[in-house]
RNA sequence: CCAAGAACUCAAUGGC
């Protein structure tokens, strides 16, 4: 905000890229009164906002919960001659599929066929997500034969929403299935499938499977990430091993990461659990110490 | 003056 001040004061002109990023800013903290000021700047100083600036505000919209006021905004870029594309509408349709609106995302589709665009990989995913959460996997699977007939073949991102769903469900052996399904077409799991499956088998109580889909996410040359270390801790603190969470804990660091809000109440929560209050409030303090705030 | 680069959408983690 005070660089655009200074850049004001300079009478820097920004372009329709710099207003971008900055509504983009502000949407990121929530801030969308303040985006939408911006908006109004841009206008005013001759920067017409684009389908991009559009589609950043329809974004922060959907991903706030605020699906109609979306809604409206599509509308209003239709009033001002402003095409959507194929990203407008893969986040409106996100958005549908987030507040679980499945069915109104099939009038969407049709719109967008109205308008001669075709879905594209990404809208497939968003559905096949959204179908997934709905438990509608009957669906989920239908979209992704169907990806696979229209010529877009489904990618890792699909796979492991599929993936996540099984875990979810509690059916570990399809989840397996799909694993061997996407290996079967070539696609190799990453960073977040492991992920996935660590989370999922760590709930089930099947920490030797977790430990091992751990060891092999490394062995494939992936860094695990936070959410990674963090989903193996949670499934050691569910059985009462707070000292193997713990160490991952020091692990962690070791590698070079830096644990989050998640990772230490996940411990803390673990550590109450197990009747160690005097732990738990130590380890808040170290969390505290390290700049992260309890919430 | 020319060229290049820069902005938007999909999957995973705790508690309440």
């Amino acid at each position: 905000e005070s660089v655009y001040e200074e850049m004001m004061k300079c009478r820097i002109s920004l372009n329709v890229y710099s207003y971008n990023i900055l509504i983009r800013g502000f949407c990121a903290y929530d801030k969308m009164d303040r985006a939408l000021l911006f908006l109004d700047e841009m206008e005013k100083n001759g920067c017409y906002p684009n389908v991009i600036t559009f589609n950043t505000l329809l974004d922060a919209y959907c991903k706030l919960g605020m699906i109609d006021k979306a809604l409206n905004l599509l509308q209003v870029m239709s009033t001002r001659e402003l095409k959507p594309n194929l990203i407008t509408y893969n986040t409106v349709i996100n958005g549908l599929c987030r507040e679980g609106y499945m069915d109104k995302t099939k009038d969407i589709l049709v719109e967008m066929s109205n308008r001669g665009m075709n879905p594209d990989r990404v809208t497939y995913n968003t559905l096949v997500n959204g179908y997934c959460k709905e438990g509608n996997v009957h669906q989920a699977l239908f979209l992704h034969d169907e990806m696979i007939r229209k010529g877009i073949p489904p990618n890792v991102v699909t796979y492991t929403a599929l993936i996540d769903n099984m875990c979810k469900a509690g059916n570990l052996t399809r989840a397996m299935d799909i694993m061997g399904q996407m290996q079967e077409r070539g696609l190799e799991p990453n960073e977040m499938t492991y992920t996935t499956l660590i989370d999922g088998f760590s709930k089930q109580g099947f920490l030797d499977n977790a430990f091992l889909f751990f060891r092999q996410m490394v062995e494939d040359g992936l860094q695990p990430s936070v959410t990674a270390y963090n989903s193996l801790i949670n499934g050691y603190c569910l059985l009462g091993k707070i000292d193997k969470a713990s160490e991952l804990l020091q692990d962690m660091e070791t590698a070079g990461l830096v644990p989050d809000l998640i990772t230490y109440s996940t411990i803390i929560h673990g550590l109450c659990g197990t009747g160690d209050l005097d732990k738990a409030f130590e380890l808040n303090e170290r969390m505290v110490v390290k700049g992260i705030l309890p919430d």
